[in-house]
RNA sequence: CGAGCAGGUGAAACAGCAGCAUGUACAGUGCCGAAAGGCCGUGCAUGAGGAAAGUCCGGGCUUCACAGGGCGAGGGUAGCUGCUAACGGCAGCCGAAGGCGACUUUAGGGAAAGUGCAACAGAAAGAUACCGCCGUCUUUGACGGUAAGGAUGGAACGGCGAGGUAAGAGCUCACCAGCGUGCGGGGAACCGCACGGCUAUGUAAACCCUACCCGAAGCAACACCGGAAAGGGACCGCUACCGUUGGCCCGACGGGUCCCGCUUAGGUGGCUUGAACCCUUUGGCGACAAAGGGUCUAGAAAGAUUGCUGUUCACGACAGAACUCGGCUUACACGCCUGGUCGCGUG
RNA sequence: GGGGGCGUAACUCAGUUGGUAGAGUGUCACACUGGCAGUGUGGAAGUCGUGAGUUCGAGUCUCAUCGUCUCCA
């Protein structure tokens, strides 16, 4: 299944105002159901990030994060993945098990295998 | 060897796996569509910067306005000569300031066209006598002369010395500074010399004057496709039926087709071959120009070179194209190259 | 991507031709009250976002820079 990209402002205000989330240091994840039949992704990376460098790296690492997790995502939802500050600091492998415990969390995954909890890896610090 | 000056250049490298965008080739009688075409797969090629940034200037391009010329308003630039498509940019030179020097910095036209301002202080801020000095008289003062001295200030009829005088003063003279005229040099800014009257404060990044330049807006421009709801025009019909207005009749409106058209969702183009880049030669002090040869080098639309692993080193700064080009300005870890300068030592 | 504005006391704002920076609210002290509120009197609080330049002298003029708001689909 492909995921669809979510570009609309009014679709994200949707997301914010009316979806579940779950929160991190290094992602926010937002979730709510469409009428569409399919599921659509938007990956958001604010000014409080940092310039276009800072963004367009903490978009591309949160894009790594989520490519195993495409063809098991259930239909009939919007996710909104944002980035934080440590978001430019860390690896892609760092991001990858946050997403995990969200997509639990929220009840994104289509064959929902119970897994041992996952224990938050450690947000990287400024000087890495 | 040390210190310092100027210019140029690079912007970590390599390998493996996975992945993204564009172009191209091939394949499947695969999927969507009336069609044009789009989507899916595999291979190959290419894929951010010196500042891509700030948006401070100047062009290309597009739309609107506009016959041509003049005057005015508004804005900009400001030594001279050149370079350039153009510029407020660049090069060389001149003047000024700084440095022992290599060299660096410089909004650097006009204040005798006019107006304004110069707080406080000071007698007085281009016009003047407060104290002082000198002279005269009707002598606790008045009048006249005087800018050498005091005091105020950022700035006070140029500075300093000598002569001169009642005391003084370019009144006279030497030197310096400034202004004007003449001669000589230079392409010009300007420089040198001579003479003259001895006078004019500062501010034009205050108004202003002079010379030159400028139509406005910007790719979210603009063009095409498409065209919801309302509206306008033309034609058809003016008959039957229905509804509204009306007590009723007549009449009016609501009808159909075509065209125009504001705004709006969406799509396509604009979108990368260009004052382009690289090399060589020639001309020029240089900016740059000319000739010859070679190359095609991002073009997306939520927005593309990234994730993971490994090796090496100098251990990686500032930072991401969005129509495009030439500059300026600002940010920045380090490495390399070239040419001058000063000091010390040795020959 | 491209236009336009604004930064002054803790807060909200004034500040005309350059010449000692003000107002209201708040805050502090004192007085009126037995105490509080309220009123009155007096006081403190400012690198004028930052850095250069022009000028004798910049909140004001010029240039650069930082932050913030807003408009254009």
């Amino acid at each position: 299944m492909k995921i669809q990209k979510l570009n609309q402002n009014k679709d994200f205000r949707r997301a914010y105002a009316k979806g579940k989330y779950a929160a991190h240091p290094l992602l926010v994840t937002y979730a709510v159901k469409n009428r569409l039949g399919e599921s659509r992704l938007g990956i958001t990376a604010s000014k409080k990030v940092g310039g276009a460098v800072q963004r367009n790296r903490a978009r591309r690492i949160i894009t790594a994060a989520f490519r195993p997790w495409e063809n098991k995502i259930k239909n009939g939802y919007d996710i909104v993945l944002v980035a934080r500050t440590a978001t430019t600091l860390a690896r892609s492998t760092q991001i990858e098990p946050v997403l995990k415990k969200h997509l639990h969390k929220l009840g994104l995954l289509e064959h929902d295998e119970k897994t041992s909890s996952v224990s938050d890896p450690a947000v990287p610090q400024a000087h890495l």
